[in-house]
DNA sequence: AACTTTCACTTGAAGCATCAAGTCAGGCAG
DNA sequence: CTGCCTGACTTGATGCTTCAAGTGAAAGTT
């Protein structure tokens, strides 16, 4: 503080060790920015033109067609969706006004909400999965090896352990 | 077609080779997906909260932080932060209103527009980026070896490619 | 039994993104 | 120099997401 302490733009490298990224990090970091930005994008893109359907839409169907009785809480749902339940609330009612779903309360328990696939949905989900597939296995499966795969899910999920980890 | 074809839930494994995922494959998936959906979330989040910026309004101005002259073309800008023009118009037009960029017809070329990064755009920016950087550091980069890290960033510019090229 | 609380949603308003159409500058053809 | 044409945005309407507040069912409290 005795001296000067401007000079924004330019600083000794060393400066700000752990504070900054170092370059190499910020473009490791700029390519994850990028790929979670395009490629919700890319998928988004495909779904709503071949089927008329978002991501969070079909992971929607895609998780009621593997539950027993086509049927899942809303609250489960939303867990599962990585989605609030407001956003789910909104969706499935758009879903259900499209035919795909239906809700009723709960008949043992009145304060939950059950979503169920209607045959209507299931083969909207059915109509749509090849084509999503194919896409998915272009993009990401069939473009990496499996190790690699494996080791990125794997990363994945040890960014998910942080973000739900209290600290901070 | 002349046997039966229904029968959606059991169905021989080797039947979809190429078509379904193996469920070692679905999990890596699913986990880039969750991925996809929740780490922009928890960055927005983290930056609402503490900076009320969102992360594209953020990229947008660090950008601009880095161009000569703090001057920067709608459509680079739109290339460089992966969003469309309409979207990223939108976008500084608010900027704009919040007095951290202005908007100026570029003197050389009346079609093309610039966006300036304003002073108060950068006291901004300076103040959102220490508290950035560390969530970033730790959900991401000091989450993960130096090595996994460059990989996750080469996988993702390889499934990048693949959003980019023209087949399909 | 009345009450409070909690939980699981639902709703309405406001903000942001997307899509289609419009504007406007400069290059080019005649 | 007039009239297209292209490219680079900008705009307005529509739809989806988010946020804050509301509702209603069951469990616990007194």
């Amino acid at each position: 503080m005795t001296t000067q302490d401007e000079a924004p733009a330019e600083a000794p490298a060393d400066e700000h060790a752990g504070l900054w990224l170092t370059s190499g990090e910020l473009d490791s970091w700029l390519s994850v920015v990028r790929l979670m930005t395009r490629l919700p994008w890319a998928i988004d893109t495909q779904l709503q033109r071949d089927a008329d359907l978002s991501m969070v839409e079909y992971m929607t169907l895609a998780m009621l067609s593997e539950a027993p009785e086509w049927t899942l809480r809303m609250s489960t749902l939303a867990e599962n969706t990585s989605t609030s339940l407001s956003r789910l609330s909104h969706l499935v009612k758009r879903l259900e006004r499209r035919g795909h779903v239906r809700r009723e309360a709960d008949p043992a328990d009145g304060r939950f909400t059950n979503a169920i696939l209607l045959p209507a949905g299931m083969a909207k989900l059915e109509s749509a999965a090849p084509a999503h597939v194919a896409y998915v296995r272009r993009l990401v499966v069939d473009n990496l090896s499996g190790e690699r795969l494996r080791r990125l899910g794997q990363d994945a999920e040890r960014i998910l352990q942080r973000i739900d980890s209290p600290a901070r």
